[in-house]
DNA sequence: ACCTGAACACCGTTCAAGT
DNA sequence: ACCTGAACACCGTTCAAGT
């Protein structure tokens, strides 16, 4: 699979057009598979294309990661370091935690694949600590206790991802709307008359104005829920 | 691969043991499937594995599926039919409401795999309008008015199924806390202080308290969120 | 210690051929 | 129309062998 011949090293010409070929490192596995996510969307992120585009066998990423579930890990806290959590700290909190999940529904939803990957893997690095620290802030800005502010960290986180999964899903499909608009459709009165009567409603409005909505609704209800004990 | 023996009809002998074997159709394929998820977990829910069951080969389905993501979807709804949609209409909306999401959150929870799969597909069958219909309908005695209903049926059902789909994924872990517990132990007091002074927070309760925590503070902030208007 | 080729046990999908 | 075997182009992971 690799050129013999001595006089073409394989550390400076590769069989793939020439490019330097790097040593491998954990680093550069990572930044590999963010980048084939972010071109070729989310089917190319698997170990054998990763290697493939490091000019290697599968095996080799077996010594710097367990699996490709860690990988996978890696490589949604490292796209995580888009995320902006500091804005001005002269708005005020809930403006600011707004524009912090609004970073990270961003983060997601701008490369193909990553939202459904950070549905089933949860990132645990440095970058993901960051976002917690920082929305940890603002909930406590907002005068939430200790308790409720760290469960709401995960309904909130939990509630962006799955929005991102789910409008991540719809892009590029023949109906934008999928195949419940067009169920809708067919939904007779007479059996279902609220979906029937709200069929529009229910598949109404883009991205942007349900995400603002649901988050309107997560802050209200998170303001007026009472203090949790430790 | 099946017997030639004129004496062996294949309609009445298998060779996997004897088994009668009915005659292919969609219903029996997706009840195959369901059957095979519940049983062997969310892996043995291929194409191929449902074939072998119904002892023949992964192409046979093509005639009644165009492909994976076809089935997944009637599966899903299928399972759907489980969720109980009628409480006793004595107790108030709230509590039905809650019944209803909690009997949708165990029939996810219930069978391996089938969360992430309501996560990746949604079901547009005749069990998920009947739960539509049902939410709709408790939440207009919530006294929402008809667009916040429909999106609130979205936001409702999305957070369930995330939920579930989080807590399925942490079952049967070796630390039922996954990654994050081990991580949250590191985190120095000078980086993070808030993570670290709430490390037990973010990682207390089980699925059923946060659940409800959670439930409780999405039906408190759509009770507060001004009617949109059509 | 790091890297590799080859193999193993799987996928979904297509297609020509059968009935 | 329905079903099938075989093939195609993929997966993740393991393992013995190389350096």
């Amino acid at each position: 699979m690799r050129t013999k011949n001595p006089f073409e090293p394989r550390a400076v010409v590769s069989r793939r057009g020439g490019r330097v070929k790097k040593p491998l490192s954990l680093e550069l596995i990572v930044s590999t598979a963010l980048e084939l996510l972010r071109r070729e969307g989310s089917d190319a992120m698997s170990l054998r294309r990763v290697a493939a585009a490091l000019d290697t066998g599968p095996a080799s990423l077996y010594v710097y990661v367990d699996d490709v579930l860690e990988l996978e890990a890696l490589v949604l806290d490292r796209a995580l370091a888009g995320v902006r959590v500091t804005a001005k700290p002269t708005s005020a909190w809930r403006r600011r935690l707004t524009a912090l999940l609004e970073s990270y529904f961003q983060v997601l939803f701008g490369t193909p694949g990553l939202a459904r990957l950070a549905m089933r893997r949860i990132a645990a690095g440095p970058n993901a600590l960051r976002m917690v620290e920082a929305m940890l802030g603002l909930l406590d800005e907002a005068g939430l206790d200790g308790p409720t502010a760290a469960w709401a960290v995960d309904l909130l986180t939990l509630y962006v991802t799955a929005i991102a999964a789910e409008q991540t899903e719809r892009v590029g499909e023949l109906d934008p709307l999928g195949p419940i608009a067009a169920v809708l459709r067919t939904v007779k009165a007479t059996e279902h008359p609220r979906v029937h009567r709200l069929r529009d409603e229910l598949v109404s409005g883009c991205g942007d104005q349900r995400f603002a909505w649901a988050l309107d609704v997560l802050l209200t209800g998170l303001a007026q829920t009472p203090a949790r004990k430790r």
